[in-house]
DNA sequence: CCAAGAATTAATCAATCGTTTGAACCAGTC
DNA sequence: GACTGGTTCAAACGATTGATTAATTCTTGG
């Protein structure tokens, strides 16, 4: 066992966690061997063992890696001012396109400095398998993760559409985040079909985009005037 | 081999086949045995080498046995006659309603007659799993079946749109077919958020809000008069 | 400098993987 | 009844899986 773990043994653990990310996202769970994962880490396979006790503790602490690098910009937003009182509608309104504007810029780079990151777009990857087949084991880990973005995104439909039931709200919160989120997971094929590997080249444009088709798919008018034609 | 397949055989292969979907679909290609799915399918694990030589030709093979059995509905959408002259506003409209609609039932069920078709569920989310992560073999395959889909509904858009540049009109597929793929995507994680395994109970419920949604967001005022705030 | 403990290693474990084998089964046909 | 070709089966194959062991190296506080 591994009670205190020294400096030495960090970059060790590290390395696994980083070549662990690469391969699960590249073969999946199963399709992953820990000898392959090791071997990428330039570490001995029995290391798996020795730091995470085994390939379903490495994979949990993959996603913890991932979860503690991202979820910077939206974690913040989750933790705006309560809705209430006069004012609350323009301030959720305004909440909901920050949230908008963060989540796209979480998706689209990892790392901000570096926006061609292989393991940013590696986890990013990693995530969509999880979220479509969750495992047991982690199922638990990634409702923990999500739920305050969910949250905070459902407190500002909430205060926008107050006429709708909470299943209702949930298919809109649904819809506004499965354009985001499909943008990222089809980043591949939108680029053949554009014919330009480079898109997007601006992404403001692209969240300019999300935002208004979202709020005009909510149905609220006084955001914009009117859509032409 | 089997160079001419009795009557006798065809059994075999379709249980098979059947049993290769259920649990390829539950546990993806790597997780799933060969042992596993002889046993579902009360067969000899041997068959899967000597009906489709080999674990990847099962694959495929059920791959094919689902676009054969499938597509039906908006496959026969796609050859919907073109839209110009009076009326084709009106018909690119309900071009699109259904589009949205037999897509959202070719995601969700084999056979519209039995929405409870596990085989048709399970044919879906071996399909999802494969357009987020394809396998070299068989994206070709894929493409192949995606392809009419994505160039129907771009036609019904332009004729809504026609103010619209080619790269916003692909902006507006890209939401419209993003809430409906990710719905399908992200099944596992929404009935966990929900804390409703059985989610979507009422699956024209879903449909019609997509269909709201999309419409909303597409800008079209006269297929909804208002939202009611 | 030197035990003590953490970290790493090569070698090996039992289990399971997909595949192969060779014989048996089960129609039909002469 | 013997023969044939497609089909099925139990058994075993070699390879690989994740996990374990015991010995070794590295690090560190006394």
């Amino acid at each position: 066992m591994n009670a205190q773990p020294t400096d030495a043994s960090l970059d060790t653990r590290q390395r696994l966690i980083e070549a662990a990310i690469l391969t699960f996202a590249e073969k999946g769970f199963d399709g992953a061997g820990i000898r392959e994962i090791a071997l990428r880490a330039k570490a001995n396979s029995a290391l798996v063992t020795y730091h995470f006790s085994g390939k379903e503790g490495l994979y949990l602490e993959a996603l913890r890696y991932i979860f503690a690098r991202k979820a910077c910009r939206v974690a913040e937003l989750a933790m705006a001012p309560a809705l209430e009182g006069p004012g609350a509608r323009e301030a959720a309104l305004q909440q909901l396109k920050d949230h908008i504007r963060a989540f796209m810029q979480d998706l689209m780079a990892c790392d901000p400095q570096d926006p061609l990151d292989p393991l940013g777009e590696a986890a990013m990857a990693l995530m969509a398998r999880e979220m479509q087949a969750p495992r047991a084991a982690s199922s638990a880990l990634l409702m923990e993760q999500i739920r305050p973005h969910v949250d905070h995104l459902m407190q500002c439909l909430r205060v926008l559409r107050p006429d709708l039931s909470w299943g209702d709200l949930l298919n809109m919160g649904m819809s506004i985040q499965g354009q985001l989120l499909y943008f990222r997971n089809s980043l591949g094929i939108a680029r053949l079909i554009r014919g330009n590997p480079n898109y997007p080249e601006d992404l403001e444009e692209v969240i300019r985009h999300f935002t208004d088709f979202s709020l005009r798919g909510l149905g609220i008018p006084e955001a914009f005037p009117q859509p032409r034609n």
